[in-house]
DNA sequence: GTTGTATATTGCAATATTACGATGATAAAT
DNA sequence: ATTTATCATCGTAATATTGCAATATACAAC
């Protein structure tokens, strides 16, 4: 069905799966590594960096944001994205605290 | 298309996205909590816990397995899936390095 | 205003994922 | 041996995702 029962699962259950959901394509990992690399916050050579069409360049980075990674600036007629670190330790934070709690002892 | 161009991307992106990938569904975040909940290792009450049918849910512990999170050994006639703990940490070291090396230190 | 540049959005085709019923396979219990 | 219980796998339908060309939008420079 291609339809994920979000209902039957607790909310914090879909937003961390949302997280990780996000972080789940090699595009999107490309695009925040190539951000954090860059110590001054870079515009869009991303569509030169990684190889792929600006329009889908572009869709990625929207996913991004939906869940507050990136931050996009305008700036002149360019887009300066960031991540936006406070967001970036929160969700670290929750991804430790969901590895941390459910560590078993069994076998 | 639907089809990820994993070939203009390093190992190192596809994995770590692959890893995300698996984790990024809430049934699959629901079944690690419980078994990781379970102080032995419970087999599928899976099935009754979370609400999915038995297929749907086999499928899900299949993915699981395939990035070893999981093992799963045969008990008479049932099985026991248990987290593995090593690939486990593993894999949260992973993250945390991407995590702590992607902090940009922009805007 | 027109042109050029940078990014977003739309529409679409190809492929992937999710979910489940049906069917198999295996082993305990009778 | 037959039944029952527990999983795995197959086939299939519904939906989601990925990627791109085409188009739209916004703004600066001329």
């Amino acid at each position: 069905m291609g339809i994920t029962k979000s209902d039957i699962f607790t909310t914090k259950q879909n937003d961390l799966a949302q997280f990780f959901k996000v972080l789940g394509h090699p595009a999107r990992v490309a695009i925040l590594q190539y951000i954090g690399n860059q110590n001054s916050c870079i515009c869009s050579d991303l569509v030169d960096e990684i190889g792929l069409a600006q329009a889908t360049i572009s869709q990625h980075l929207k996913e991004l944001k939906s869940i507050g990674l990136l931050k996009g600036e305008i700036e002149g007629k360019s887009m300066c994205y960031c991540i936006n670190v406070e967001r970036w330790n929160e969700i670290q934070q929750h991804l430790n605290l969901f590895f941390n709690n459910t560590k078993s002892n069994c076998c």
